[in-house]
DNA sequence: AAATAAATTTAGACAAGCCTAAAAATATTT
DNA sequence: AAATATTTTTAGGCTTGTCTAAATTTATTT
């Protein structure tokens, strides 16, 4: 059994390694975690000793078969409380995120499975983010941030790629939600910001912004 | 903010010193939570340093207000969640006591209230143990131990003073629930065993099961 | 190809929680 | 009231996970 620090560096590794599962620098991952790289090299020691990461010095580090694993089972937790704390207990979906950190280690087997039937095998998170199944296996989705789209183009929102309350807060005052009808009228050159319409109102956007919200067309 | 250990060690105080009060001695806190008298000095002297246990060298220990509300707030997490467990999880009342071990350290003072909404402000847990309520006061209940009611008197079960998976397992292979209805037809002198109706139906049950039956007659 | 800068690791320290063994205080017998 | 037994505390040590400061390696400039 791991504890709940490997379980977090572990996590961390995962967001940050990407699709292609590329090795993550200790300095990443220090800042990922808001700790110090000293304290990383450490405990990529003792995960390497498990066998949870490959590593070789001054090369980074990336997960192995098992690690990756857990790092999604740990992933599907936290998707999975988020989805719980929404839906049955009546968060914002700005206040899910912090709760489900520490839900996210809660350690049984059958409650997971059981949560997972409450809530009908939901296939996203409240972010649009994709639980992956009991197999580790995660839903298909086509999307990309609306800053790659060209002016004229229309979509839908899916997803964001940040949980942080503030963005999230910002985009509800913006009456940005997922399902929302999105039409990029014009990109600004100067600072890659977007004047768009929502829901058929026009809205402008930053470019910050612009890159955490995720479009299906 | 108090560690998971700080919890464990007010709880556990809170469960040994009972309704007076009393203070606690060393060694008991030390089988209750399965560690070493060494250890829970130490500890002590922390609590101590937080002014959430009385404490003075050889006499024993007992909770502060603070730490008795603590210890409280504890408890009602403990017993919220093993009701979501049994009620919404469809979890057996013999495995929902360790899971609420994990989850009654979440915090996050909107979670317990709104899982306390959600499941419509329960009284009572599986194992018929009283739920505080949002201010820490406990409902009403007037039960006793089986063993201490005569040959002849009837009552029904309301709970149960322990949440050993075993002894709940056991329970349910006698078909004793929280509900049902029970008569003492003889106490047998030599072990302080009983025989019983359980429903209707003969059983013999021995003195430790019966000291950890609750009736209300 | 040096020199410099940045990233990473090592060395040594610290707090939290736990342990064993020994000492001290309290309780129980004789 | 001693002697003995039990309980509790103290002393010293260990592991986990963190930190700062210094050393080392790798990357970037000049
Ligand atoms: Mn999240
Ligand atoms: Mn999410
Ligand atoms: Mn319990
Ligand atoms: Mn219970």
């Amino acid at each position: 059994m791991n504890t709940l620090a490997e379980e977090n560096y572990l996590k961390a590794i995962f967001k940050l390694s990407g699709k292609q599962k590329e090795a993550v620098s200790t300095n990443a991952i220090a800042e990922e975690l808001e700790t110090k790289a000293s304290s990383v090299t450490d405990m990529i020691k003792k995960l390497t000793e498990k066998k949870l990461v490959n590593y070789q010095k001054y090369q980074g580090t990336s997960l192995t078969k098992k690690g990756h694993e857990i790092a999604v089972h740990i992933v599907r937790k936290h998707r999975l409380w988020e989805v719980f704390l929404l839906k049955k207990l009546k968060f914002q979906w700005d206040e899910v995120h912090d709760v489900a950190e520490q839900l996210e280690h809660i350690k049984s087997p059958k409650l997971v499975e059981h949560l997972d039937t409450f809530l009908c095998f939901p296939q996203y998170d409240p972010h649009g983010d994709p639980i992956p199944n009991k197999n580790g296996e995660f839903p298909k989705s086509f999307s990309a941030p609306l800053i790659d789209f060209a002016a004229g183009s229309k979509g839908k929102v899916v997803g964001v790629s940040q949980d942080n309350p503030a963005f999230l807060q910002y985009l509800d005052k913006l009456e940005i939600q997922l399902g929302s009808k999105i039409q990029v009228i014009e990109k600004i050159e100067f600072d890659q910001s977007l004047e768009v319409k929502i829901n058929g109102k026009a809205t402008h956007i930053s470019s910050e912004v612009a890159k955490n919200i995720l479009i299906k067309q």
